[in-house]
RNA sequence: GGGUCGCUAGCUCAGCGGUAGAGCAUCCGGCUUUUAACCGGCUGGUCCUGAGUUCGAAUCUCAGGCGACCCA
């Protein structure tokens, strides 16, 4: 192992002899592997044409006949094969003190950038190749690339070390590139209907907007307990009440929770706030925008994902909680006259864990709801019309006092987007916060907490507003067919893996 | 939080109480149309960590670490 990095070290220092840098400043490119394979695949064999390119990228083959050889480079868009002749490459050394045949067979590893000059060749068995006339050493790699063939599958290795799965598991570089182009759609989308992109704040002294635990900092010359933001909800709405009618901030979110192939600390959503509007109206948006999306990013507006596969096609389904519990467990929520326990009973009979936080039938139906019907939510669903109780910013639903308007997406059996017509009445706000604040002395380290500047803003007064947030990752995951979140995540969070106390020996082939 | 599984060469894996193995990569030699190039030769190890059982442990037991999957 180290022995592979004395050497590398050894080869860049041959380089250095020669006058030459192992690792350059910068190379002219003129044209991408990609431009090359689509303009050129239509060269008959043995073939040339003769257009003069330089090209650069990373070596992931060799393959060395005596006086002939063929390397596979890769760019960030493809790959292509250099032809490399004895004969061509030394003519041009010996008139310009070039990098010769045989510095090319001894001193090129497998894992190093290259810039190469020359023609388009395609060869007697029909591989588009360059054929090469003079080369550059770009960057010397000193570390071995995992296996060409298995490439790398240890996902703790593929996380950890992001960098060798994007070289050597090209699905690896779609997922991220199908993730900015996403990110891209949506801004473009909203941009385009006079949405304003706001950037609130990340650190704040009370974290609120959403039911999760966040993570706590503390800023020194302040001396002051600061939170990182578990939503972008109420700095969204104070916007609203300034009078931006159509905002939006796409953006890092943290919730100091668990971990899973669902959940990361760190995630990123979209929230948007439209006023004059109402959940319905953010319904039809949300169906708008994802549609646009997949089929921007997949091609069609039906996929495979995982083993199933999802239609976006058709009106998306939307149905109640309580239609959706009854629907799937038989349990009618409407036929318990508010008798919590009766409610309990049904729902131990077909098996609801029920912890000693479920003390009301909104709570309960929430429960069931997700205990027993979530998962099975493949095809777009708008579950609608949620429990006040866990919804403490929602509108109150104008004919259910204890429901509110709100809905939340589900596709592929994973919430993918929640929404609300906002509360906009100061004071029905401030008893909900009341209400939160109580639960949370309490000891519900969850619940809302009061956030009096928020409820001031209220009290100057929102118009009517609709409410959205999407989770971007979640989404990603679909257009990728990934199956977990980390897949999604460039640098997903791990457990530091213990540092062993090897300490690096040998540096005497550094080069310097 | 509970359960199951995994961790052995740079990578992919075999070995499951008796000298640490293979393929690819590396290194050396050969080769002017290969594309998982080929042919010949050589190297490479904290078997995740620690303790225990044993004449003897990668292998069995216990504890710990990291990860994957399932359940909650």
């Amino acid at each position: 192992m180290s022995e592979i990095r004395e050497a590398r070290l050894l080869k860049a220092n041959s380089l250095i002899n020669k006058g030459f840098e192992p690792y350059a400043e910068t190379f002219k490119i003129s044209h991408s592997t990609r431009f090359l394979n689509e303009k050129f695949g239509y060269l008959d064999n043995g073939q040339e044409f003769d257009l003069n390119v330089s090209l650069a990228g990373r070596v992931l083959a060799k393959r060395v006949m005596g006086k002939i050889a063929f390397f596979t480079i890769t760019d960030q868009e493809g790959k292509i094969q250099l032809y490399l002749e004895k004969r061509i490459i030394d003519d041009y050394e010996i008139n310009a003190k070039l990098l010769s045949f045989e510095d090319l067979k001894e001193i090129v590893d497998i894992g190093d950038w290259i810039g190469v000059f020359g023609t388009i060749k395609k060869t007697n068995k029909g591989e588009l190749s360059i054929k090469v006339s003079k080369w550059e050493m770009l960057s010397k790699s000193l570390q071995p690339l995992p296996d060409k063939w298995h490439g790398l599958t240890d996902i703790e290795k593929r996380y950890r070390q992001r960098y060798l799965d994007l070289i050597v598991n090209p699905l690896s570089k779609t997922v991220f590139k199908t993730r900015a182009k996403c990110i891209s759609l949506i801004r473009r989308w909203l941009d385009e209907k006079n949405f304003l992109e706001i950037e609130t704040p990340i650190l704040q002294s009370e974290a609120g907007g959403a039911e999760a635990r966040p993570f706590i900092t503390h800023h020194n010359t302040l001396d002051i307990p600061l939170y990182l933001r578990i939503a972008t909800e109420l700095h969204l709405k104070r916007m609203v009440v300034g009078g931006f009618e159509k905002v939006y901030e796409l953006g890092r979110i943290f919730r100091n929770e668990g971990v899973s192939t669902k959940h990361n600390p760190e995630f990123t959503s979209v929230e948007i706030y439209q006023a004059f509007s109402n959940y319905i109206d953010m319904m039809n948006l949300t169906e708008d925008l994802i549609k646009n999306i997949v089929l921007s990013c997949c091609d069609s507006l039906v996929i495979n994902y995982q083993d199933k596969v999802i239609d976006f096609s058709k009106p998306w389904k939307r149905i109640s909680m309580k239609n959706v519990v009854k629907e799937y467990t038989g349990i009618d929520f409407d036929s318990f006259d508010g008798d919590l326990n009766k409610a309990k009973k049904f729902s131990e009979e077909i098996n609801i864990e029920i912890s000693p936080k479920i003390n009301t039938l909104g709570r309960l139906l929430n429960e069931v709801f997700e205990q027993k019907v979530e998962s099975q939510l493949i095809e777009p669903t708008f579950v609608t019309d949620y429990p006040i109780e866990i919804s403490p910013l929602a509108r109150r639903h104008p004919k259910n006092k204890e429901m509110v308007q709100r809905f939340e997406l589900f596709i592929a059996g994973r919430e993918l987007a929640n929404a609300f017509s906002e509360l906009i009445d100061p004071v029905d706000q401030r008893q909900r916060m009341q209400l939160q604040q109580s639960l949370r002395d309490a000891g519900d380290l969850e619940a809302h907490c009061i956030d009096e500047d928020f409820l001031q803003a209220l009290e100057i007064g929102m118009p009517p507003t609709g409410g959205l947030g999407i989770g971007i990752d979640r989404l990603v995951m679909l257009l990728t067919n990934s199956s977990s979140i980390r897949d999604v995540i460039p640098f997903p969070l791990l457990k530091p893996e213990l540092t062993s106390n090897k300490s690096e020996k040998s540096t005497s082939n550094e080069v310097k």
